[in-house]
DNA sequence: TAATTTTATGCAACCGCTTACACAACACTA
DNA sequence: TAGTGTTGTGTAAGCGGTTGCATAAAATTA
């Protein structure tokens, strides 16, 4: 039905092997043949059939990408998208396609894995998840197929991964914080199972022990959802904490830009204003306030191609190659709404 | 290296036909038989290669997905990842793999596409694009290649698309308003390009007229873009009219969230209040506010969802299938922040 | 019991491309 | 001039499956 190198072959009166060797440009065939050969794939528009390809190379040139996050965080958080753009970016750069499945049960990542893995229609795997003792990671390590992670994970031994410096992010943030005055500073903490909250509340510590400010237990709180629901409960926490002696923070490092959010909401639900407030992700949050509220801009997209840069560089087998990358952060003062 | 076919036949004492067909279920082959090479199957751990089957087949098994977007739209607008997800569910349902490109580059859309078409790497692709006189859409019509459209395209003969019926939408929502007691309702529309916007627009002016309400030329724009500036834009145009005479409405029908984000800065920006605003796809807006915020959901999913539908029935070639669908929207009160 | 049909399986070609190896033609060396 | 090396191309065997056709064995019919 459509053209194969075969017709290209018969048409320019040389064999497939020769059709197959002038497409890769192989320096064993000589310019004219070459030529008569561009000459006449051009005219039957003939084109490669990739997975016959595929087939004979033992390499589908594709990458799979695997998302298990809850539809909620999905949609608020833009965090994915800009990750998967990167991704792809990437991937078609170095003439990779890349698939992806979304599926937000738990445990479906890993099924999903095992269907990649098996059929081998993958050449590696993305992974978004950087649980503590993920299964994926698990499963991918023991069956030696190449895969690289977004987010640091617990074991990173011979494991690809890309990540922000989380530890001197909020580290940063502090300081930044400290420096314009503030010195009762509150801390909103991720989910423990992510190695990402362990070093977000390090950075924090280790800002505020440097400029020799204590750490209040009763502001700082860990182990949250990277939810609005846990924003607003720590503030309201707070608030009613204040009536029992305790003072409220002049500023509040959160986890999150969620978090964040629920923590405005509850400042204003109760009529607490003056305070500022930190999150992450950079969210488009364009919520009327004149609080101060910052944001720490992960860089997504750089996190998402770095990913596909470690995998590819993998697959590919190339040769000192880095582990891992860290992508920078930056602040970003969250307009208010006027 | 991995376990095939052949190993399988091997060890089960029959031919690669016979497992082929055992792995198929054929009924032409006996029940004693399918139980001892199933029971080899399992024993190696044998899974088919994908690749080997789908050039066996002509057929890929996967959807390619062409995302052409500003990637400002594609993160502040949830309704791309949405859309995505609900492809994802409908594909892992009927064992179908999602490939997916981003390209924002004018015309990215068609290079992808050409791409996906010549190498057959994909058996059918979902545009997002709705643009009237789509390169894409003319592209793959020529080539016969299955696609559906996410948003009704300006030529249907022939095409597979889901939408939402957005004339309705706009109706309703219109309706909605005048129901509140609203009479004075300015329109904010889309680019002239995308039929989502004659139909809003057509929508807005049917609910007007039918209740005898005149449309104001002086309050109704169109031919805008989906974005925060034209919403502020008009929103100012509209409050500086006011001085030469001109009355602000009560309601604004705005054709998206981020028009209607940029509405309501503008209000608050100049100090007006009481006008209710409504816009689309649910954005998590999440803004400070005690104005009256609608907004319609799109059920972005679900199009996403039936767009693999369409696209999927047509790859397999099923009888008497929809040509299109129609995706219900409801209305979202958009809570305010306290 | 022989003829016919049914059932279960194997053979081999094919999907479209890659590549190790063979080999002819020519150029160079001794 | 025979021997050796280089260059350009073809042959054929894969890659790992599917499937039309042939066929042997078993079941059915007459």
């Amino acid at each position: 039905m459509n053209v194969t190198i075969n017709d290209v072959a018969k048409a320019a009166g040389v064999s497939t092997s020769t059709v197959s060797r002038v497409i890769s440009d192989s320096p064993r065939i000589s310019e004219e043949t070459k030529q008569r050969v561009r000459k006449v794939i051009k005219e039957l528009n003939y084109h490669p059939n990739a997975i016959a390809r595929s087939l004979a190379n033992k390499s589908s040139k594709t990458i799979g990408l695997i998302l298990n996050t809850e539809a909620e965080t999905l949609v608020r958080n833009p965090f994915f998208i800009q990750a998967m753009t990167g991704i792809s970016q990437y991937a078609q750069e170095n003439s990779y396609n890349v698939m992806f499945a979304y599926n937000k049960s738990e445990d479906g990542d890993l099924d999903i894995a095992v269907r990649y893995v098996n059929s081998r229609s993958v050449d590696g795997i993305i992974l978004f998840t950087s649980r503590t003792n993920d299964k994926c990671i698990g499963f991918l390590t023991r069956n030696n197929f190449p895969f690289s992670v977004i987010g640091r994970p617990d074991q990173t031994e011979g494991v690809l991964w890309v990540d922000n410096d989380n530890f001197k992010a909020t580290n940063q943030v502090t300081n930044y914080l400290i420096m314009k005055g503030h010195s009762r500073i509150s801390f909103l903490g991720g989910p423990q199972d992510h190695n990402v909250s362990r070093d977000r509340w390090e950075g924090y510590k280790k800002a505020m022990t440097v400029h020799g400010y204590s750490i209040d237990k009763s502001i700082t709180f860990q182990d949250g959802s990277f939810s609005e629901e846990f924003g607003s409960e720590c503030m309201l926490n707070m608030i009613s904490a204040k009536e029992k002696g305790t003072p409220l923070p002049t500023a509040i490092v959160t986890s999150d830009d969620m978090q964040a959010l629920g923590v405005l909401k509850a400042m204003r639900k109760m009529n607490v204003s003056g305070i500022a407030v930190t999150g992450f992700n950079n969210v488009p949050i364009s919520l009327y306030q004149n609080e101060s509220f910052t944001s720490v801009d992960v860089n997504a997209s750089k996190l998402g191609f770095f990913a596909a840069k470690l995998l590819i560089g993998k697959i590919e087998g190339r040769k000192n190659l880095p582990t891992h990358y860290i992508v920078p952060t930056n602040l970003v003062e969250v307009k208010p709404f006027y």
